[in-house]
DNA sequence: GCAACCTATTAAACTGTTTAACTAACCCGC
DNA sequence: GCGGGTTAGTTAAACAGTTTAATAGGTTGC
C-alpha cells in the first residue's frame, strides 16, 4: 500500500520522499486504483528530453519549489524573493518550458485570441478593403499579446449562433465585425455588451455598438468641393448598399446638400447602385451616361466601382479625365494602378483596424465606455480629374 | 471520512441548502477553505440563467447521472443506453450547455485551430493571391470543424521561435505555410514531421516538407506555346524572387527551353526581375524594352506585375496587344478589370488553400504519409495578346 | 443457488495552470 | 516572551472537461 500512496504524482512533488505526505495519505485506504501516472521520467537527477512537453510539475519538482512557486515567477509576483526566481527563471530557461496557455486560459478569465468576423462574400479575404482593415488589426494584437481567428458571418454561423457560442465554448475574448450593415441583425445580440464587440468603419443609430470609423462625411465633402471648384455640375454618384450601411448614406446625403448648396438640383437619373464590384460600377457608369450624356464627373462610392467606371469609360472611347473625371472612395494600394492614376479619398484603414483592435482588447478587460471614433479622412488628387469641359 | 469525499465543495453546488449535504460538511472542519465556487444559482429545482455558463458538472447534477455520462452522451459513446442519452440530450439542449473547449483541449490531444503563416510583407493581407488562398483554407477549415488563426513570419516571430511555440503551448494543431521562400530556414525545424506544417503553392527540394502547389511548369509551357504560336519570338520575361522561390524558378526554366526549343536563343537582357509588384513590373518593362525595342510580348510573373507592364506601356503610348503582348500569371478577379483585358494563367488558389487544409488536418490526426499534391493550372485568353507585329 | 458474464454507470485520476488561504520564520516594539 | 507584521514561500481547490478501471445490477448457465 505504502508505494502506492507513497508518491501521489500529482500533490507532493516527490521532495525526497517526504516521510509526512506519505503518512498522511496512509490514514485512508483506497478501493480503487489510481490511473498510473503518464511515464514521467522517474530519474529526478537529469533533465527532460529538451524539445519534449515539459510541465510546470516537472519545473518545479526540478527546482524543488511547488508549482505555486513556479507559477509566480512566471507572472513576475513579488512575494517570490530575487534569489528563488532568478533560480528557477534559469531552470525554465534550461528546460525550454513554456507555459500551455489552454491551461492557462481556462484557469484564467482570458483567452487573448479575438475573432474578425468577415461578412459572407466570397473574396472576403481577397478583398484589399478588409485586408487593409485585418493588416491593422493583426499587427496592433499581435503586440499586445494577441491571435486573432477568422470567421466568417454566413447565414448558417449565425443561425448555429456561433457568434455567441464562440464566447461560451471560450474561443475568443472579443470580435471586431468588419463589413456590416444593417441586415446584420445578429448584431443586436452585443448591444447589451455582455459579450465585447467593436463595429469596425461602420456605425449604427438603432444598436448602440461600440465601433471605430472613418470619416465619410468629411472625405465626401471634400470631394464634392473639389469637383464643385473644378466646374462640375451636374455629378454623378455611384454608390451602393446606401440602403443598408449608415457610411454610405452618409456619402450619399453630403453628395445631395452640397449639389444644393451649389444651386443645383440633385437629379435621381444621377444616381445608381454599384454594388461595391468592379462590373456594377461598370454598369452604373454606363447607365448614368446613358441616361444623362451631360454628366462631366462619375463620384463613386469605393474605388473598386470607380475602376469599373474607368474601366466602362476607357473600352467606350470616353476620355478620362478630359471628358468625364472620375472619383473614388478607399485609396487602396491598386488605386495608383490603373489608366489614368484615380483620384480617391484616403481612409486610414490600417489605423481603424489596429485602433479598433486596441479599443476591443480594453473592453474585454472591462473598460464599461462606450467606443466611439472617428478617424480623418483626406482627398488624394491624381490623374482622373480635371476642370469641367466647356459645353 | 466519508465525508470528505461524499461531498467535496465541487460536486455538491450547494443543492438547495440541502439538509444532508450541510450535515455531512459538519462532521469536518476543513482547516483550509476552498476559493468559493463561482456564483452558481442555489435554485435547485429551475434552470441556470438561460444564457449564462453552465458546465458538464451543472448538467449532470440536473440529471441526475456523473459527469462521465454526460461527457460521453457528448461524444456518442455507444457505452451509454439509448434511453440515458436521449433523456441527457434533451437537458443539454433545454440548458444550451456548450462544452468548453480549453477544456476539451486541455484533456484531448487537439485544439482544433490552424495557423496561417503569412510572409512578413506590409500588405500581406490585402493582397488578392493570398486572399485567394485564405479564403478556400477558411471554407474548408470551417467545414472540419477547425478555427484559423492568422500569423505572419516576421524576423522577431521566427527569432523567438514562436513558430514552435505556438505549437509547444498549444494554440494549433498545424501550420499552413504561405508565400514563403528559401531564405525561410525556419522551414527546416519542421521536416523532421514533429510538428504538421503543409507548405501552400511552392516547394522545396532542400527540405522534406509536404506541399500542395498549382501546377506552374504546366501553366508557363502553355503561356510559351501561345506565344511562339503568334509568332512572338523576342519575348521578355518578367519574374521575381527567382533565386528563392521554387516555382518562379520552374517558370523560367520553362521559358527559357520553350525558346530554345523554338530555335531561340534567351538572352539576358530579355529578363529582369519585377519584385512581384506593379511598381517593379512597370519598372521591369521599361528596362527590357529599352534595352531592346523589338521584343514583342511580355510574359510576367504574377499579375500584378503584368498590370504595373500594362500600366507602363500605356502610359507611354505603347500600344497593348498591337505592339507588345503581355501575359500575366494567377488570374487574380483583378486581371480582367484592366484595360485591354489580360491575358493570364488561372491558378485555382482557392481549391490549392482548401486541399492544403484538409491535407494539414489529416497529418495533424496522425496521418503518416508526405503529402505533395500538384494542381492543374490553364492558359484564359484575354484581350493583351495577338498575334506578334510583322516588321 | 452461485459463478460467470454482460451492460450501464460511476468514481477518480488526469490535462496544466492560477490563486486564495494558510504557515513557518524572522523582525519589531513593549 | 508575546502579540502583531512582514516575507517567502506551500497547499489544495478550482477551472471544465476526458478517460478508464471498478462496480452495481441484471441475466444466463449449470
Amino acid at each position: 500500500m505504502s508505494t502506492e500512496t507513497d508518491s501521489p504524482p500529482q500533490s507532493s512533488p516527490s521532495t525526497g520522499g517526504s516521510a509526512s505526505g506519505s503518512m498522511k495519505s496512509l490514514k485512508k485506504s483506497r478501493r480503487r486504483t489510481p490511473r498510473p501516472p503518464k511515464g514521467e521520467p522517474d530519474i529526478a537527477t537529469g533533465l527532460a528530453t529538451p524539445g519534449s512537453k515539459v510541465s510546470m510539475r516537472e519545473v518545479a519538482r526540478l527546482a524543488k519549489v511547488s508549482v505555486a512557486t513556479v507559477s509566480m515567477v512566471l507572472n513576475d509576483n513579488p512575494r517570490i524573493s530575487r534569489a528563488t526566481h532568478m533560480r528557477v527563471q534559469r531552470l525554465i530557461d534550461r528546460l525550454g518550458y513554456r507555459p500551455n496557455r489552454l491551461a492557462q486560459s481556462l484557469s484564467g478569465r482570458y483567452t487573448q485570441v479575438l475573432a474578425v468576423m468577415l461578412p459572407a462574400l466570397r473574396h472576403a479575404f481577397a478583398d484589399a478593403y478588409f485586408g487593409e482593415l485585418i493588416s491593422g488589426i493583426c499587427d496592433r494584437a499581435g503586440k499586445m499579446g494577441y491571435k486573432v481567428i477568422l470567421e466568417q458571418a454566413k447565414p448558417e454561423f449565425i443561425k448555429e449562433r456561433e457568434h455567441i457560442e464562440i464566447f461560451e465554448r471560450r474561443y475568443v475574448d472579443g470580435i471586431l465585425a468588419l463589413g456590416c450593415n444593417d441586415r446584420h441583425a445578429f448584431l443586436k445580440d452585443f448591444a447589451e455588451g455582455k459579450y465585447p464587440l467593436v463595429v469596425v468603419d461602420n456605425y449604427f443609430s438603432q444598436w448602440n455598438l461600440d465601433h471605430v470609423v472613418c470619416d465619410y462625411r468629411s472625405g465626401a465633402d471634400q470631394v464634392m468641393n473639389y469637383l464643385l471648384q473644378l466646374g462640375h455640375r451636374k455629378i454623378g454618384f455611384i454608390n451602393a448598399a446606401a440602403s443598408e450601411i449608415r457610411t454610405s448614406r452618409d456619402v450619399g446625403e453630403v453628395y445631395r446638400s452640397k449639389l444644393e448648396a451649389a444651386g443645383v438640383t440633385p437629379e435621381a437619373r444621377w444616381v445608381e447602385d454599384g454594388k461595391f464590384t468592379e462590373e456594377g460600377g461598370a454598369k452604373a457608369a454606363q447607365v448614368i451616361l446613358d441616361r444623362d450624356k451631360d454628366v462631366t464627373a462619375l463620384f463613386a462610392g469605393n474605388d473598386k466601382m470607380a475602376v469599373g467606371a474607368l474601366h466602362y469609360l476607357s473600352r467606350n472611347g470616353i476620355d478620362v479625365p478630359g471628358q468625364v473625371s472620375v472619383v473614388g472612395f478607399d485609396d487602396l494600394r491598386h488605386a495608383a494602378f490603373v489608366t489614368p492614376t484615380l483620384t480617391t479619398v484616403h481612409l486610414p484603414l490600417y489605423e481603424v483596424g489596429a485602433l479598433a483592435c486596441e479599443r476591443l482588447i480594453e473592453r474585454a478587460h472591462g473598460k464599461t465606455e462606450r467606443v466611439g471614433e472617428r478617424l480623418p479622412t483626406h482627398l488624394i488628387v491624381r490623374e482622373s480629374t480635371t476642370l469641367a469641359a466647356a459645353r
